[in-house]
RNA sequence: GCCCCCAUCGUCUAGCGGCCUAGGACACCGCCCUUUCACGGCGGCGGCACGGGUUCGAAUCCCGUUGGGGGUACCA
């Protein structure tokens, strides 16, 4: 066996013509975050743009950390925001199972091989002892792994086995600058001797991340590892053990690596599980819609142009390219993000943005599980008013709360005194008996005789005229449009909550 | 310590040697529209980290410095 079999180094590379297979491979633990989800939507985002196939593998291989109910939650994530796989659980596909817990059969038979192709070797050293040996040396004590069991002697052996040791199998790396071109960031060269032999299997036969995530890749033909950049100095190694793979027949060639910028948070911290901002149901539960949150997350690393920032997920898929993503992180702006998805909130059709509002009207307790009639009719009426006037769906409640109240339920908000005119009781008697004369109860009208006894009869400031009626009708200082308002509340109610409100001043 | 990545307005970005007295968006500040709040419109503020090269010409290419980030685990 030559040096260059031992290395598998004449492995072929993905190329131009090799259909696109691409993975997300989360491991769950925790709630999904904004980070996580870009790369999924940036992976996915590449396989349809190329008509390729996605991939959705759970690496759940960390039984302390990972839970069921965090599975679980990703995929309500992707269900929610419309990011489909082509193969991978549930849907199942050639490469089953696909979460990681349930190969470990494909695993032990794929470090059986590498084993005996000399490619990992057993190690025995303690982190203390090589540290130790560091000392002796006068290196740093920091280099990591020296080696140091690569060529043990059976005597060696069988004296560590006396003391009960347990070895752990490591990679034997190539003694060779490690190279490959990044799809974002291109080429980048691993100094010879900056990677140590890595651990691939703990010492109870437990193989790690560092095994089992390229094994994977290559067992299901991944052809573009998009993922986050944090693992961008972990590539070398994967590239040894792709070597090796290859070798023992389990790779058929070598991916493409694409490392995606961090997504920060305040300061120059990554974006933190930890950080509400980062929480993904937090952010829907705000009222976040899909269109708009992806719209956003898109925008961190990647453009559509020049000058629109604004764009759908048709528009994302038709000319998301890999190359085009940059390779400095990027600070995930809160405001701006809430200020595209108000923009895809206009850009809803009527219908369904009122309908997108039920949920959130429902868990502020206006409404119950199902609407009246009476409710229905409010929401659709009601629903225009407040289109154009919020960035966040969860927004809505608050401002269309006093129309699904009772005309006696009717809270007044303290600013909303405040700022009331001396003579409000004035106004309120004017605009009671000019409303209670109508004969037609519509915007128009009602603004008509409004402006007649407030701005006209009393002289009063349009700015300031209409105050105390709406503080009458909604309790609020600030509320959707007032003569719409009152129309959906109808005559009676309208001028009976006036007559409540006169009746406290 | 060693290895690797990154560097354009406060923030996200356009820019891939001349189209740049650097464009857009968010934020901020004015003005307009207006029944409040928004939406919308108009205008303003504000940036190529620094130093060397290369070139007729550099935000764009090269080198260095500085700054930031990540890795250096029997985590992923």
């Amino acid at each position: 066996m030559t040096t260059a079999d031992l290395l598998g180094s004449d492995i072929p590379s993905v190329d131009e013509n090799t259909p696109v297979r691409v993975r997300f491979c989360p491991s769950p633990t925790g709630t999904p975050h904004v980070g996580l989800i870009r790369t999924a939507l940036f992976n996915w985002a590449y396989a349809r743009h190329t008509g390729g196939k996605m991939i959705f593998r759970i690496e759940d291989t960390d039984q302390q950390r990972d839970s069921e109910e965090s599975y679980q939650q990703l995929l309500e994530a992707l269900a929610w925001l419309g990011i489909t796989w082509d193969e991978g659980v549930v849907t199942g596909g050639p490469h089953e199972p696909y979460r990681q817990s349930q190969r470990g059969d494909i695993y032990q038979d794929v470090i059986g091989k590498l084993v005996a192709g000399g490619h990992v070797y057993e190690s025995y050293s303690t982190p203390e002892e090589i540290e130790a040996r560091h000392r002796a040396a006068d290196r740093d004590p920091k280099l990591g792994y020296d080696g140091f069991d690569r060529e043990l002697s059976e005597e060696q052996v069988a004296a560590f086995k006396a003391e009960g040791r347990e070895p752990v199998l490591r990679l034997r790396m190539p003694d060779e600058d490690l190279t490959f071109n990044d799809l974002v960031r291109g080429e980048i060269t691993f100094k010879a001797g900056s990677v140590p032999d890595f651990v691939v299997v703990r010492a109870n036969g437990q193989p790690l991340y560092t095994l089992v995530n390229p094994v994977d890749d290559a067992l299901m033909g991944v052809t573009h590892v998009l993922r986050g950049e944090d693992l961008l100095s972990s590539t070398p190694r994967q590239i040894a053990l792709y070597r090796a793979l290859h070798a023992i027949g389990v790779a058929q060639y070598m991916p493409l690596f694409g490392h995606l910028p961090y997504v920060m948070g305040e300061g120059n911290k990554k974006l933190s599980k930890r950080d509400p901002q980062s929480n993904l149901f937090l952010q829907r539960d705000k009222g976040f819609i899909p269109e708009g949150l992806l719209n956003y997350l898109a925008l961190l690393g990647w453009s559509l142009s020049a000058d629109e920032d604004i764009f759908t997920v048709e528009q994302l898929v038709a000319n998301f390219d890999i190359h085009d993503v940059l390779a400095n992180p990027a600070r995930f702006d809160q405001k701006k993000a809430d200020a595209i998805n108000g923009t895809h909130i206009r850009l809803l059709d009527g219908a369904d943005f009122r309908d997108r509002l039920v949920p959130y009207l429902q868990a502020a307790g206006l409404v119950g599980e199902t609407l009246t009639a009476r409710e229905e009719e409010i929401l659709t009426e009601a629903a225009p008013l407040v289109q154009e006037r919020i960035t966040l769906l969860g927004e809505a409640p608050e401002m269309l709360a006093f129309l699904f109240k009772a005309d006696d339920a009717i809270d007044v908000a303290d600013d909303a005194l405040k700022g009331l005119p001396e003579n409000a009781g004035e106004a309120l008697d004017a605009a009671v008996a000019s409303l209670d004369a109508l004969p037609e109860w519509n915007a128009e009208s009602i603004q008509e005789a409004l402006r007649g006894a407030l701005v006209d009869g009393l002289g009063l400031k349009p700015r300031l005229a209409f105050g105390p009626v709406r503080t009458g009708i909604s309790g609020r200082r600030i509320s959707p449009p007032l003569f719409e308002s009152m129309v959906i509340l109808g005559k009676e109610s309208s001028l009976a909550r006036l007559r409540a409100f006169r009746a406290t001043r």
